[in-house]
DNA sequence: TCTGGGGTCCTAGGACCC
DNA sequence: TCTGGGGTCCTAGGACCC
């Protein structure tokens, strides 16, 4: 039985860009970059000349001189996405957004209604042209990851449908970097041993491919490449982390300015938190030095929360814990002879880029509910940590309990949490 | 050229538990 | 007392995507 190529994948063709054309018609036909330092998206035109979006701006006007330059307007781009989504809605149920621009359809269950998966896609090109203006590509297939192979092969402004058996003959003549998840290092991997299409992958034992890339990464790949992918349309998927970051910039900034910084992020963060209904139990900050080396640290707490000071101060401590500390690379500096304290790590390598994230992110009320924070709650009643111990020594022993009523130890009951008389 | 901001998933070692 | 296996969680890093 040859199954019916019924998943979409749509995606809407340089998304900000074509929004920035539809909104100012002197714009149209003419090459355009969203965003100066760092291009969000280039329109056609600007591609043409080589630019690319995430390329830097002054790259970008290096290639492209007389590419008009216009500042990022995200709300216009999150009506617009709103928008195409309704529209993406009322063809069928099954969405499933990837981004502000892209989503997978399952149009099976629609067919008697709307047609063949071809006239679906017509459909909504249609409709997305004329009733929020903008260029819509659309690729079918049988599998997820075709139907986005084929959306990338029909852009711009164009639908590609790949026959049910017509598939891998399809697929096997394209580059390695054509599979979702091939970026520019595990490229070169393949390149040096040879391997340059799809189909020299798809050739090659999972036993050789796991040498080269990682079991997982590796079995992943060669899976793709014979178009073998079974995940479905999932619908009302949430984001599992929530997080903020800043660039600085090259200039110095003082042991203050960035712990200003970092709680300024940490408010922001906590403020989305909010605005979702969620809170975060592991605090993650990323810090770049100076040689654009970055690394994270993280701190799991006893409870979920998304109250500002509690995150803000954890947040601090991580950051100040990396920052404070002697640099290994000066430590022999006194050794010799030289006068006046240790350089810390931040007076030697300098900051060009601080952020916060929270992960194990859950409902609030999977809180009053005494439910696990986890798929089995286990370890999530570890002893108190240093960031507890450090909002203690600053708001006072009672904070965080104030913050999120704090459990107290391995041996508190909670309804729906595994026990130790459970245990064999 | 000098590199934004928002995310996902995988790997691997050590702690800890039974 | 020593040893082993199986499992989860935490932390850190890295690749990748839009």
């Amino acid at each position: 039985v040859v199954p019916a190529a019924t998943i979409l994948h749509a995606d809407l063709d340089a998304f900000s860009a074509s929004v920035e054309q539809r909104d100012d018609p002197a714009l149209r036909g003419r090459p355009v970059l969203v965003g100066g330092g760092v291009v969000l998206a280039a329109s056609y035109e600007a591609r043409a000349a080589g630019v690319r979006s995430a390329m830097s701006g002054y790259e970008a006007r290096r290639r492209c001189p007389h590419a008009i330059v216009v500042p990022v307007r995200f709300d216009a781009y999150v009506e617009a996405s709103k928008a195409v989504f309704e529209i993406f809605e009322a063809m069928t149920p099954l969405v499933e957004p990837i981004s502000i621009d892209e989503a997978f359809l399952d149009v099976s269950g629609a067919l008697r209604l709307l047609g063949d998966p071809v006239d679906i896609a017509t459909t909504l090109r249609r409709r997305v042209r004329e009733e929020v203006g903008l260029p819509l590509s659309v690729g079918i297939a049988t599998t997820k990851f075709l139907a986005k192979v084929a959306s990338a092969q029909a852009k711009p402004d164009g639908l590609l449908l790949v026959p049910p058996g017509g598939e891998l003959a399809f697929l096997h003549p394209l580059p390695v970097e054509a599979l979702w998840g091939v970026g520019p290092a595990t490229r070169d991997k393949l390149v040096s041993r040879g391997v340059r299409t799809v189909g020299d992958l798809a050739g090659l034992p999972d036993s050789v491919l796991g040498r080269f890339l990682g079991g997982a990464v590796g079995r992943h790949l060669r899976s793709l490449a014979w178009n073998v992918d079974p995940r479905r349309i999932e619908t009302g998927r949430r984001d599992k982390t929530i997080g903020s970051q800043r660039a600085l910039g090259p200039r110095r900034r003082s042991s203050q300015d960035l712990r200003d910084i970092v709680l300024a992020i940490a408010d922001r963060v906590t403020a989305r938190l909010r605005k979702a209904e969620r809170l975060g139990r592991t605090v993650i900050v990323t810090i770049r030095f100076g040689d654009m080396q970055k690394i994270t640290r993280s701190r799991t707490l006893i409870e979920p929360t998304d109250d500002t000071s509690v995150i803000a101060t954890v947040a601090e401590a991580l950051l100040t814990g990396v920052l404070d500390a002697p640099d290994p690379d000066s430590a022999g500096l006194d050794a010799h002879g030289s006068t006046g304290p240790p350089r810390t790590v931040l007076d030697a390598r300098g900051v060009t880029l601080v952020g916060v994230r929270l992960s194990g992110l859950c409902r609030p009320d999977a809180v009053q509910l005494g439910l696990p924070f986890d798929a089995t709650g286990r370890g999530a009643w570890r002893a108190v940590d240093d960031g507890v111990d450090r909002i203690r020594a600053r708001f006072g022993r009672d904070a965080v309990a104030r913050a999120a009523t704090l459990h107290t130890g391995p041996h508190h009951e909670v309804p729906g949490r595994p026990s130790a008389v459970d245990a064999p």
